[in-house]
Parts: structure tokens; sequence; C-alpha cells
DNA sequence: AACTATACAGACCCATCCGTCTATTTCAAG
DNA sequence: CTTGAAATAGACGGATGGGTCTGTATAGTT
């Protein structure tokens, strides 16, 4: 067996949550996809909603792995790849899988505040804005966390345009918008 | 009869919407907080997704018309009402009945993109941004659109974050991150 | 008073949901 | 070969979903 029946579960989920929402992808239509047994899942599984958070913390390591790949092979300056978090976001919204943020998504499907999902949304983005500061900060920025801050919301602003506005050019408007800011940094 | 039943079951059903979500909520709950009976809904409605339609429809109406009032309350110059902007989204956020914009919400559980209800969603903001851009045009701003499309951003990053990161001060953080464009404004 | 449109309560239909149970099969380790 | 864990297909249960139908009641109009 290639691979183990628990990462066939967690990816096609992944897969299907990330374009179909949760509610609307039910457990019989997964193991379908996935090719397993009802009792395979739950064998792995406690409930729908185990499943759920394994998908997101599978997303969540793919996406920021990829994302932060494609940022640092794109331009090799601190300063160059602020300016390069746009691109990357215009190749993904533009991509023929963009169906928005999972974690947005999750966070408007589960509306409890205190569920493990929205807590794991709230981690996924305070990872990406520490990423960002990481960046910021070795851009010598003169206020890096502000300057974090700002970009972070450029980028979370553009990818709730992208899906609500079904604006796919939201990413050049946002890298349009962040030029502002950016041109304040120490020049190499 | 005070209000036309017809009210009563689109404030009833935009209220739990806008709280619970639109899968979450099903028909029976609406009609019975609605007070009205199951066929009357149905007398009005060709289906849910219409009731959904009406629903968002009412929504879009209340809350331009709320956020644009708000603004103009707090400040008489359009600079100034530039940056009201944050302090009724501020307001907003931290309302007792704060769950993100439910028109983002509505876009991530309608995953269809041709769905009637994306493009109410898109058309709402369309019309956020032609506020926005009115107040730059008003405010003298050499960029109007650019300036426009920038604090729109800002605006629906802090939204975003506030929802899925479950920050409260996404605004005032939104707000930092807008004096920055603000300050390059004409000095009235 | 007669008529008409609207609203009523609630049973009903069919589909789908999550999760459980069972009985069978696979397959690797001792 | 034997044993036992893991996976299988699929029926099943209880709940809920959207939507339809029926027969009755209300209320305003002529």
């Amino acid at each position: 067996m290639r691979a183990s029946k628990r990462e066939q579960l967690v990816d096609t989920a992944m897969r299907l949550f990330c374009r179909d929402g949760f509610q609307s992808v039910g457990i019989d239509r997964i193991v379908a996809e996935a090719g397993v047994a009802k009792m395979t899942l739950y064998n792995h599984f406690k409930s729908k909603d185990e499943l759920v958070l394994a998908a997101l913390r599978r997303r969540d390591e793919l996406f920021r792995n990829s994302f932060s790949r494609q940022v640092e092979a794109a331009v090799d300056t601190p300063a160059g790849r602020l300016a390069a978090l746009f691109d990357v976001l215009h190749a993904w919204i533009n991509s023929d899988d963009f169906n928005g943020c999972v974690f947005c998504n999750a966070a408007a499907e589960y509306r409890d505040a205190s569920s493990p999902i929205r807590a794991l949304a709230a981690e996924h983005k305070r990872l990406m804005l520490a990423y960002i500061r990481s960046l910021a900060e070795q851009a010598g920025a003169e206020h890096p966390e502000g300057l974090a801050e700002h970009l972070n919301l450029l980028l979370e602003g553009a990818i709730s345009q992208a899906l609500t506005a079904s604006d796919l050019d939201a990413a050049k408007t946002a890298a349009r918008a962040a030029r502002v800011v950016l041109d304040t940094l120490p020049k190499q």
C-alpha cells in the first residue's frame, strides 16, 4: 500500500473541503473518492470534525510551505520578497483551484467562536503574519511590525475581494497599494 | 397586521443567516422564529435560495445605509470621513452581533461562481468600493481610484482578520496602516 | 352575507446527513 | 498454518433537510 489509508483520507478531504466547502461535502463522498470504507474513516477519526481538523492542519502545512518557497524562489533580497508576496498571491488567485482562503471559509461555516476549527484558522493567520514580519525585519524596515500588519491586511483584503467580488486582479491592486509602503524601505 | 408576513420572513432570515450562516439555518427554524406558516414562505418565495437572495438584498441596503450614515455623522470633512471609515468598522467589529461580512460568508458557503447569490455579494462589494471612491474624490485625492482601492483592501482585510484571526483590534490596525496613505491628502 | 385571497398547523414525502453495526475478507507476523 | 489486526461493503438508525399537500380559519371587500 503506497499511502496509508489515513493519508488518503486527509488528502481527499482537504481537496474536497477546499473546493466545495465543509458542510457541502459529506462523509460518504469523501470515503468514496478516497477509495476507503466508511468504517476505516471512523477507525482513524472520532468524527467528521476531527477529519476537518486534520485536513486543515495538513492544508496549513502545505500552504505555508508552498507560499514561502515560491516567495523565496522568486527574489533574493528581503525587500524584494515583500513585493513578491503579491506576485505569489496573484498566481494563486488565478490558478484553477482558487476558492478563497479555506481558513476564512472554515470560519464562515463554523460559527461557534470556541470551536477548535476556529482556533486552527486563527493560528494559521497568526503564522502567516509572523512570516511577513520576519521578512519585514530582514528588510530593515523602520517599523517591521507595522509594515507587516499593513501588508498582511492588503493580502487578506485581496484574498477576500478575489473570492467575494470575483476580482481576479485583486492581488495586482494590492501590489499597487503596497508600493506606497514598500517605497519607504531602505534602499539596498 | 403590523408588518407584512413577507417582511417578517426576510428580517428573520437575515438575522439568522448573519448570525448562524446559511446552510446551518433551516427553513423550519426561520418560519418558527418568524411566526408564520411554512406555506406562507413558499407563497412568497419559490425556494430557500430566493429567500436568501431577498435577505441579502435587505442586508445590503441596511448595511450600506447604516455605514455611510455613521461615517457622515462622525465627521464633516471628506478627508476626515475617510479616516472615520475605520472607526465605524471598529465599532461594528466590537458589537455584539459581529459575525464577519455576511456577503463574504455567503461566497464561502455558495461555491458555484455563477450563483446569483455570488453575483449579489460581488455587487455589494462593488457598491462599497464606489462609496469609498466618492469620499476620496471629495477629499481631493491625487489618485482617488488608487486611494479608494487601498483603503478598501485595508477595510476588507480587517473584516477578514477580525473573524478568522479573532482579532477585535483589526480595525485599529487597519486605521494605523491607513494613516500612511491618508497623510498624502491635501490639507484642508 | 357572500366571496376571495391569504395564512394557518401539521402531516407527509423523499433525499441526505453522520455515525454504528455486522459479517466477510485481506494480509502480514509469529 | 494460524492468529489477529485492519480494511472491506453495505445495511441500518435517527435526525434533519427542503419542499408539497390538505383542510381549516381568518379577514377584508363588495
